[in-house]
DNA sequence: AAGCGCGTCAACCGCGGTTTT
DNA sequence: CAAAACCGCGGTTGACGCGCT
């Protein structure tokens, strides 16, 4: 099964730091997409440095490519998903299912191993436990939850991107960006959008504004699922006011009468009533 | 302090699709 | 055009760490 030539012989297991240099090396002088060179080569194809150096490397081309994609490649976000992340996570995954890698895309940074382990992680509490404490209409959003959907309803029904694409004016993007990508524009977060199918050479940026009404859809999921308000750093204070949130360091935004403010760890989310 | 259960994450496996020969 | 090789995806498993009893 393995990529690359003998079906034994390949070493298995966890990658040692040798083998991630040695791989890092590989990728990052003849560039992603060889992996079964990287496998075979050590006495066949590369010369010079990797002739000697690639002999450590014992790898079929499969174990390779997921090692370089799932953790030695640059640009790799490493821990928790952030609260907005979580969100779109949650949103792409009603839209598509178990489309891991398609969601994947869509978060800078992130792999679908990763998204692929934080859904069943999360999808595994909700099965145990199925009763919800009701804690009223706010919310916040680090963990959880939204059952698995059926596929039927797939990227034509993907209304989040669409409500993204008319909120922001379109701008050319670069082939090679990935489909969304982040970047700190006066202070604060802006993703930039790309949709997946047709709309290839449109990039749009988006706020964190713009992304909330995404929130604002999952809100109904995400409200009346067990939050604990007693361990969020504004120690269960009336997010209703705006002022304290605000002093608290949070940011804040306000999405068809629903009040939010955030930071780089939480986000929360106020009732419909209006400050 | 030890045992147990649970959560998380890295890695493997099998399969299907795509590209190359 | 067919077969082989390659690549990527999704499902599954196992190791490890942590918290609870």
């Amino acid at each position: 099964m393995g990529w690359g030539i003998p079906e034994q012989g390949w070493t298995k297991g966890p990658w040692t730091p040798a083998e991630d240099k040695l791989l890092s090396d590989y990728a990052n002088l003849y560039g992603e997409g060889r992996w079964t060179s990287v496998a075979k080569c050590p006495d066949c194809i590369h010369i010079g440095l990797f002739l000697f150096v690639l002999s450590g490397l014992n790898r079929s081309g499969k174990s390779c490519r997921l090692r370089w994609v799932n953790y030695l490649k640059p640009g790799l976000k490493r821990g928790q998903l952030t609260p907005i992340e979580a969100g779109i996570v949650i949103e792409l995954h009603a839209l598509w299912g178990n489309r891991w890698s398609t969601i994947a895309r869509y978060l800078p940074g992130r792999t679908d191993n990763e998204i692929k382990n934080y859904l069943r992680t999360h999808f595994k509490k909700k099965d145990r436990s199925p009763e919800k404490k009701e804690k009223g209409t706010k919310a916040i959003i680090p963990k959880q939850k939204q059952p698995p959907q059926t596929q039927e309803q797939l990227p034509q029904e993907n209304d989040m991107i669409k409500r993204a694409i008319s909120c922001g004016n379109s701008t050319p993007s670069d082939h090679h960006d990935q489909q969304i990508t982040t970047e700190s524009q006066g202070g604060k977060e802006m993703f930039f959008m790309h949709h997946p199918t047709n709309l290839e050479d449109q990039c749009l940026p988006v706020t964190c504004q713009d992304v909330a009404p995404w929130l604002d859809t999952i809100r109904e999921d995400l409200c009346g699922g067990p939050w604990n308000l007693d361990n969020h750093p504004m120690g269960g204070m009336d997010i209703d006011h705006h002022d304290q949130a605000t002093a608290a360091g949070f940011s804040c935004g306000r999405v068809n009468s629903i009040d939010y403010f955030y930071n780089e760890d939480y986000i929360f989310l106020e009732g419909r009533s209006c400050i």
